[in-house]
DNA sequence: CGCCCTCTTGAAATTGTTCAATAGAGGTGG
DNA sequence: CCACCTCTATTGAACAATTTCAAGAGGGCG
């Protein structure tokens, strides 16, 4: 998919001299409050930084494919990704969607354990992870940190659990649209209309749901007068209060 | 449906001196290796130790309830529990099944994002959260210990949600026994006649499916031959290569 | 401007649910 | 120790939600 084969891997910055790494490229960092390195001052982002590359995908690029070694950890700075399972006969399940300020490849096993592939272009910070072991050891904020992503993560799919589980369709759709608002909105952007970037299969896969089932729902919440399809993947949560009843306590 | 009102949670081993709480009660403990406890030597045992108290539980006590103040965390000695999320209209999802071995509480929320209850009699140790994360800086190896729960945890809700949302009624019934199987193993215990200990309801809120159809998918995999239904919530896995083809890749 | 891919819509088929009744197992008290 | 009682599990039949199969509409990119 990706038409155009540049090297997608390059350190971020070359023309800032070498001498000032204590907070460069970190210094711009539009999502360093919300990541791996909210809690550390500017001299222990410098250690982070200096074992950090860059990363651009395009849309529909694999990052990594699940079973491969997780030699690397990322965090994400801007962009949608989305990590993926596969069953042997191609079913597919979107265990969850990553946007900027996510942390990406915790896992304490050899290999991943699910597959991530862009939706939008983005960026990444790649940390090589025997390195950021390291680090960890040094600097046990880090490992905190992580134990307080795990957590929240955790605490994230047993909800999505819930849904797969026991909400119908239009209670899925419902609580994916307020996920979406909410996120967007914890990072600083339009919770409103709410972008909704990737594609009705990739909504189903991850709702446990076929496309057309997907769409059906859609037009029926538009129907309904509770949401407005916008051009642009963006979504009007015209009767936010109903889509909140309609999610069942998301 | 506790009938006897006893007090259910007591020190243990009150008999033992004081000066010897080094390795007691935990010197007995049989899921020592498994647990937070793992890493800990001996001297830094008795420190869990010390702040730990036992409880137990008869089949059916609730532990705690999703929302409560998440005071404590509890490591399962004995017995199997459920956590479980509901929605506002009473359906139910059960997160997971808990058995010996298993950490308990993990949240880095004020309050728990589940409820857990006891499936058959239980033991627990309880540990204040308060107190562990005390003991936490000292012990870093602890944290340690708990990101990797939390990440294998992780993979773990990863592969539940894949079932949960691609899997049919027949596949999930598979992986779920094969996931008992492969548990109780990990634990020491018989795998093939695999104990199960949970009620049709329970599995069914599990695999979000409902007990009627637990039932008939248990009734059709006997028929084919793939199980035996035995005596005493055991079931024997008669096929098990048809039963890891069924299942998708467990 | 046109092609391709995604999204939408329709109708039929299917899986699993719901409602209902029976059978079985475990526990209690006589 | 047995009978009873209750709760759980099984089985059946009708129903419903979602899927599958199929076709057409829309939108974005070259």
């Amino acid at each position: 998919m990706a038409v155009f084969d540049f090297d997608r891997v390059s350190k971020l910055a070359p023309a800032v001299p070498r001498e000032r790494t204590e907070a460069s490229p970190c210094a711009a960092c539009a999502v360093r409050g919300m990541t791996i390195c909210a809690p550390l001052d500017n001299q222990e982002l410098a250690q982070v930084s200096a074992i950090m590359t860059s990363v651009e995908l395009t849309a529909g690029e694999p990052l990594f494919d699940e079973g491969e070694a997780a030699g690397n950890v990322y965090n994400v700075t801007s962009g949608t990704l989305k990590v993926y399972k596969l069953l042997p006969d191609g079913r597919r399940q979107v265990t969850g969607f990553l946007f900027a300020g996510d942390f990406l490849g915790l896992a304490k096993q050899e290999t991943y354990a699910f597959s991530a592939e862009a939706v939008t272009s983005c960026l990444l910070c790649r940390f090589p992870r025997a390195k950021l072991e390291d680090l960890m050891q040094r600097l046990p904020k880090i490992e905190q940190r992580l134990l307080n992503i795990a957590s929240n993560e955790l605490v994230a799919a047993q909800e999505q659990m819930l849904l797969l589980g026991r909400k119908t369709a239009r209670e899925k759709i419902a609580s994916f649209l307020l996920m979406l608002a909410k996120r967007a909105k914890q990072r600083g952007q339009e919770e409103d209309p709410v972008a909704v970037p990737m594609s009705r299969t990739d909504i189903g896969d991850y709702l446990g749901l076929t496309t057309e089932t997907v769409s059906r729902t859609f037009t029926q919440l538009k129907q309904d007068g509770t949401i407005q399809l916008l051009p642009n993947h963006q979504v009007k949560l015209a009767a936010r209060e109903a889509l909140e009843d309609i999610a069942g306590g998301f």
